[in-house]
DNA sequence: AAGAATATGAGGTACGTAAATCAGAAATTT
DNA sequence: AAATTTCTGATTTACGTACCTCATATTCTT
């Protein structure tokens, strides 16, 4: 039989109040007795029972996103991945707000922040501008004892808990490969588009990108990066001049989002396609990489990323550790042939 | 504040006793005063507490995973994850049991399932071999009211509620692909070894694989598959002998396990080195993704399918719905720039 | 209409933990 | 040695559900 509170109290000689102050950190227990307690919990294997944990503290954890408002296809996802997670708030004891700001806006994004710190919930999970009115922001939330987790978009340095997403630089990488090896030995300008490169993550797959796409295939010409602020209009506008600038342009690597015009663009070309290496499935998307317009696409997956945030957060919430390979986002590589 | 069991009770007008009735499908209800309840619990969105239900009953799961004590990895990582299932069972209140039986053993496998029969757990997981005895033996338990998932190989036809594991037609059509697209417009030869045709995931990847390499590279000249039994020491002499035999062979599709063999004979290469596709990621199969001796590694995590599995026997247990679109196992494709 | 059968109500205990109270013991200070 | 502070024990209630018993109400048989 699983052993309870009360086998500890047997088994060390002390009262079940005495374990419970233990268990629960509370004061009131001498270092010798504490230690006597703790000794007799490892020895009979004691794991507390977490259903019945919670069921007694009828302790529910109150949550917030904070995540930009932007119409793209991956932050709907991260807001739609919230708001089902909401839904399941009942069944796992959280209580999930999910707070939505203008994208690309570091004052939005501050004062809905300060509105946390006047009332701070015990988790915050934020897709966050690297800015260091943000980093104070997240700095004071995370004294005030809040768990706090950057989500998709890291912070440089911060006082945040934990980090939620993809590693960038491997994504570049990986994009880097197919890039190349797509390419084979054929010679050329590969294009590459991004969002801003004030994003970290974004700056981090460019590097990956150019360096691995470098190493593997030397005979390539990368273009100048271009920016678009994820606007798909400003995508195709970019991608379509390009294309008239270079002839020779053989691949295009949209790192950011606007993936409409990138596929706006692809439709209108002429002659043997370029391969294209794009961001996060959507319907879009997997549209293109069906009809073979789009090549491959890396992904990561929103559901994902919000319940490990959730989980992270309700951990660091208890003061328990996270097991950090368990909470790794995986980079998704989708071919036409490997769609979910 | 949630919904309880009272709530329901005084909006249905009816006593605690009665809504405990019409909740656990309990006797002596009529059917009216059963409906008032259940419109009740629509009405104000009740939703057991799954926690506490488990802790009231202090049920557990009974559950059986039969794997095959074959020594390759991904097996081996298999009853790992059973083993690590296992003791998180005081947590999720689920008793796992860990029943090896020796590989490709159908009379063994067939005891085994029998001995089951005869003493039924809640819910059974099979790494099945598709034959009828195996079959018979699935389709009884099922009607016995166990709860029967196929783990890693499906069976064609079969009284298993649900199968956990990946599309290996997709599978192979991944490794057509990537094999196609690797080799550019090269000419020359690609050998594909399997473990047994007799393996309906083996069957299904070969089919995959050579329907799209056929399509995307139609200039390949695919050889006559090769079985190894996955046995490390035959892939490594079946693919020496096939280098020695085809001095154009330029690509290297390993679908089946022994892939020890695979990189032996990979290192042995001379001059060009070949596109090489093996399936599992493994220390072995790691190391040689980034040693560039292996180009891709398709994986299905172990981790996810035994969790997949467990969360699948539980529901089937307890008469709940399954999410299919969550426990969809992923086909994962890694290069050596996105290992986790 | 009496008896049998079935529905329902009322109330309790249990699951394993949290959290509180209060009394008493032990250690520390004065 | 007395007063104070710090520990510890004993006990209780609560969380939401399951499951049991017993009593009473309602319906069905004959």
């Amino acid at each position: 039989m699983k052993p309870t509170v009360h086998d500890i109290a047997r088994e060390a000689g002390v009262s079940l109040a005495t374990v419970d102050r233990v268990l629960n950190r509370r004061p009131g227990v001498r270092a010798a007795t504490r230690e006597r307690v703790e000794e007799a919990i490892d020895r009979i294997g004691f794991v507390r029972d977490v259903a019945a944990a919670n069921l007694a503290k009828s302790r529910t954890y109150a949550l917030a996103f904070v995540i930009p408002e932007s119409d793209n296809s991956f932050m709907q996802a991260l807001r739609d991945e919230v708001a089902d997670a909401r839904l399941r708030g009942a069944l796992e004891r959280t209580d999930i707000r999910l707070i939505a700001v203008p994208a690309f806006d570091e004052a939005a994004l501050a004062q809905a922040l300060d509105a946390l710190i006047d009332n701070p919930p015990a988790g915050v999970a934020v897709v966050a501008i690297d800015a260091p009115a943000i980093q104070a922001r997240m700095e004071r939330l995370h004294e005030a004892g809040v768990a706090v987790v950057t989500l998709v978009s890291d912070l440089a340095a911060s006082g945040r808990d934990h980090f939620t997403g993809i590693d960038n630089l491997a994504a570049g990488r990986t994009a880097g490969s197919l890039m190349g090896r797509f390419l084979s030995s054929r010679a050329g300008a590969v294009a590459v588009i991004a969002g801003s490169l004030r994003l970290g993550d974004h700056r981090d797959r460019l590097t990956g990108f150019s360096e691995r796409l470098g190493e593997i295939a030397p005979t390539i010409r990368l273009l100048e990066v271009m920016e678009s602020q994820d606007d798909p209009a400003r995508v195709e506008a970019l991608l379509n001049s390009a294309f008239r600038d270079h002839p020779d342009m053989i691949g295009v690597y949209n790192l950011g989002a606007g993936n409409r015009g990138l596929v706006a663009a692809l439709t209108q070309t002429t002659g043997e396609a370029p391969v294209a290496i794009a961001h996060e499935l959507s319907p879009l998307t997997r549209k293109a990489l069906e009809d073979g317009l789009i090549d491959a696409i890396l992904n990561q997956d929103p559901g994902h990323e919000i319940r490990s945030a959730i989980r992270v957060l309700k951990a660091r919430a208890d003061g328990l550790p996270v097991i950090a390979a368990q909470e790794r986002i995986r980079i998704d590589i989708f071919l036409k042939d490997n769609l979910p």
